[in-house]
DNA sequence: GGTTGTGAAACTCTTCACAGCG
DNA sequence: CGCTGTGAAGAGTTTCACAACC
């Protein structure tokens, strides 16, 4: 039990690629091409990844108001990355574009909509209905439909049956049944720390392949179920530490340090 | 206003790097050395930043448990991460181990604390007090010590002196009073999307140049302000694409495709 | 003229592997 | 002998810059 492998941060906007992508490639030498769409869909670095996810938005934010076209320039500023960057992440699934126009709108949503697979229903499940656990149950059908909360799990007795954004909790020692039941494919850990790693690998023992681990701990999982996490801690410290460079620069620039301690 | 720079998503394990780092350094060409402390500090990569966090994390636990020493290997493993990396990434903050034992705990504890600048107070103002925001306020004093929350906001009037974990919640109007007054270094952004940036250009305003947006936009700030964000529609959906390539994985693996469709 | 798509260069981050030191 | 610290190689990502095309 327990693969040792990196866990992607996804809050705090660091990229720990971690050691997947390549790796888990088919074992296979392979013998040349057949980039065959499955392959082509592998081969996206996991930082293009999330950033089709924030085009996606940004898209979809146009369309409402209309827009039916739009120049990797507009799009790369909405979405605060370079144009360059944009055109090369929308080119690893494909040649949507039209030389001299853009992007039709409505084409890119769907092309980066199948891509990220949410043509389908991906049920989540959140385990620790605790403050956060309220507050992502809430969230009702997570963002922009698709990501239907399905199922909730504490291991208080007192909270099991009780609703919470609609949906009555379960019991933790079903978890296995009900995942299974209602399909769920994504699993939410919002427990207190000392918790995660049971709770972890009960939904792994229920199926559950993807884990997104609000709990401050590195979660060890075997080798096919893919983890992100969002660290609170980490990122207020990352923040901490530029706040500390940012006042180092201050007393470096205009005025000095006085034994190491900046004179405000 | 508004400068348009890249936005480091925290959650989700992606690093958009952005175009930071070395831009951010002094436009001087630098002739060659000078590391001075402070230099060193800007040379560390976002990356590592973030991982120091999660290995100060696991030190302190450590540390509980009347550990005095520790090798890479040991504290690497414990972090989720290979040794070389971690040999690595406190390479960046000096060299505190001691070569055929490991590292003393205490020390290292000390170090990544110093480096991160925890060893100041960093008031943190929670606005927009929903579900999340609520969550949010009622970790009181955030992650581990070191950044309690120390205001927060919100538009609702009716929401306006209600405690909130404690703490009664300020109106957004006072925003830049409020975080004069409490010194608030780190502006978390709970908002609905539509409110995000207008509060994002008030809590800068303010002086706040660190912030922390959970809402999903993506934010334009001047150049001197740091902001991370913990995008879960991001998250949810580089999981969904996971599950999405695991699906193509399998049909091609075992079965084959039909026409592009995967044989349920 | 305008804009995409993409090789290639540049840069950043990770991993290797080993010298150096206790 | 064991483990750290690190130069150098490798992998991944971003940026450049321009040919191809509408």
């Amino acid at each position: 039990m327990a693969a040792q492998r990196g866990q992607r941060n996804g809050v705090g906007g660091d990229t720990p690629p971690a050691p997947t992508a390549a790796e888990v490639t088919t074992p296979i030498p392979r013998v040349a091409e057949v980039p065959a769409a499955r392959e082509r869909a592998r081969a996206i670095p996991e930082a293009a990844v999330a950033r089709l996810a924030v085009y996606l938005r940004v898209l979809s934010a146009m369309q409402e108001q209309g827009a039916g076209t739009v120049s990797s320039e507009e799009l790369a500023t909405a979405a605060g990355v370079n144009s360059a960057k944009l055109r090369k992440d929308l080119s690893y699934i494909g040649s949507y574009g039209t030389r001299g126009v853009g992007y039709e709108v409505a084409v890119l949503i769907e092309e980066i909509e199948r891509i990220l697979g949410l043509t389908r229903k991906h049920s989540v499940a959140v385990v620790g209905i605790g403050n956060l656990g309220h507050a992502l149950a809430n969230y009702g059908g997570f963002p922009g439909r698709g990501f239907p909360v399905s199922a909730l799990f504490d291991v208080d007795p007192d909270l099991v049956g009780v609703p919470v954004g609609g949906l009555p909790v379960d019991h933790i020692d079903d978890i296995s049944r009900v995942c299974a039941e209602r399909e769920v494919s994504i699993g939410v850990i919002a427990t207190p720390p000392p918790a995660a790693q049971t709770v972890c690998d009960r939904l792994v023992e229920a199926g559950v392949q993807c884990i997104l681990n609000f709990a401050p701990v590195v979660l060890q999982v075997p080798d096919h179920v893919e983890v992100r996490k969002v660290d609170l801690a980490v990122e207020l410290q990352v923040l901490s530490f530029h706040v500390a460079r940012r006042a180092d620069d201050a007393a470096a620039t205009n005025g000095q340090q006085v034994n190491g301690m900046v004179v405000s």
